[in-house]
DNA sequence: CAACCTCATGAGATATTTTCATATCATACA
DNA sequence: TGTATGATATGAAAATATCTCATGAGGTTG
């Protein structure tokens, strides 16, 4: 017969003794209330005894539990300790981040120190991920790109970071100078921005009119960057995903000139190798946790 | 970002330490040596640190892991005594055993003392689970029982003990009197006992021979163990169950007399209602872990 | 009362853990 | 030098355990 009870039970009845509270144990542990009282009674049946007093409006130890709560409070304190302490010891190899030109300028490299100031000595190595040129995954933890579909790379596990849609923008002092901008026959008057190639326009016209439009004039950028400077700088509009310049638009610098949005199954992902370089690995967990937190502000 | 790692993996990586050795570790916890492998890895990719050094034949500790190990072994410790105390206050309410008649006798209870040698303080409440009888679960913890077919119960859940596939035996006795009974041809010269119904004796005939026989002649018993207790005292042929008779075999009081088995499909099974009380659950799981451990002998 | 706590629960979704079936690697021995 | 041997590694699939969702039931509190 088992030596030991199941021990994550036994972590979420110690969180459960510890923070008085079901609800409270599960916050600590960042699952459901629901999960911590599926813990706490399949410990209770496993040893057959009632750790906690039900009813009243909320649980309340009972002297087993107490005793129990105790002695496992002291364990699981040791064995925190132990972790971090090892965790400490890891050495400080830099971890290396990839990402598209687009993603580090509007939207990491303004956050970056946000990251360092939260995480000292935790050294990084920022570097570029060109589309269409696979990543060497030997120099690279962690990378954030784009993609158009729903993103599979052989050796990589990948994780969406947030959507891709575009809406067309422009910066408030092109409608100064040019009047308002409203629907499809305005901005098809204004001077159009393309990133890459004319594809953009072509689906957004498309989208909002039903009508295929003629979309190739304007001037095209090889790169988002190069665009998005030509907007801020007023000279057109141009279509840009509603993530990565949502600075831009909480700031005032552009201007977001439709609902209607084109890309929409299009999205950013964290990519990670499949298998870690043993060192990277903890470094690699930390920012891409910080990564998605970031995602949602 | 997470606070603790994996404790299952915690668990391993001491295992493995304090045995020194994966494989070594895997018995010890009753899983395969690739179990522990995949736990340490995961460990150590979590940490971002090497914990054992591999190569060599062996696996050593490294440094970092060794204080890893140090205080994990004394925290597990503390785990594994607060819950032995703990299951030790489990008061000592009955358990509940139901077991069918011909079980009883020619199985459990030769070996009921052996159980309670080991479990002392265990109270035990033994009674009969009638075919064909619902079984109560309110009053029943655990239960034997037979079926034809794979067992599925409502509120139940079903574990397979043992075979029940029946060869014909009689006892030594006949043999000497009767002379040697080898083959179908001399089988149905002998007296034939019967279990409830004609049924079995047919059904072997038929399997034997290939063709029907009419096997209506012969004494039929209400009951298993009336049959036994006939065919133990040479009053003619038995088709019985060999994982319940091994006793008698093994001792020579009945005799094996053709190796062609009949009811191949059907089996014992240990019944346990889907939801125990929680003072009766660990000691039905000891009991369970018995009874199994027992099938095997 | 009614709003708002608390914990409970069953079913289904998800994630972790384990096994299986090899693979690899170092050592010992012939 | 080959094998044989005894260790750990590994990828994929299977088996379990865990968590969430959606909801229920019971108790406080204003």
């Amino acid at each position: 017969m088992d030596q030991t009870p199941p021990l994550n039970a036994l972590r979420a009845f110690e969180a459960a003794a510890r923070n008085n509270g079901f609800s409270r144990a599960a916050d600590e542990l960042f699952v459901t209330q629901s999960a911590i009282s599926h813990q706490v009674r399949q410990l209770e049946d496993w040893f057959g005894v009632q750790l906690f007093e039900r009813g009243g409006g909320r649980a309340r130890l009972t002297p087993q539990g107490e005793g129990l709560a105790r002695s496992l409070g002291d364990a699981f304190t040791e064995i925190r300790d132990a972790c971090r302490k090892v965790r400490e010891t890891a050495v400080g190899e830099p971890l290396n981040i990839a990402v598209i030109p687009s993603i580090a300028a509007c939207w990491l490299i303004p956050r970056m120190a946000e990251f360092t100031a939260e995480n000292s000595d935790f050294p990084i190595r920022l570097t570029y991920a060109i589309h269409g040129q696979p990543i060497d995954f030997n120099q690279t933890d962690i990378a954030i790109v784009y993609s158009r579909e729903k993103l599979a790379v052989p050796r990589a596990r990948a994780t969406p970071l947030f959507p891709g849609a575009s809406v067309p923008v422009c910066s408030q002092s092109l409608l100064d100078w040019h009047g308002p901008l409203t629907g499809p026959e305005q901005i098809a008057g204004a001077p159009l921005l393309h990133d890459t190639d004319w594809r953009g326009w072509s689906d957004w016209f498309l989208k909002t009119t039903g009508q295929e439009r003629r979309a190739d004039d304007g001037v095209v950028f090889e790169d988002f960057n190069l665009m998005r400077s030509a907007a801020l700088s007023g000279q057109g509009v141009a279509l840009c995903p509603l993530s990565i310049i949502q600075d831009d638009l909480k700031a005032g610098r552009l201007v977001a000139l439709s609902e209607t949005t084109i890309d929409e199954e299009s999205a950013y992902y964290i990519l990670e190798p499949a298998s870690l370089p043993r060192t990277s690995a903890p470094k690699t967990r930390t920012f891409k946790a910080w990564l998605l937190d970031a995602a949602i502000n």
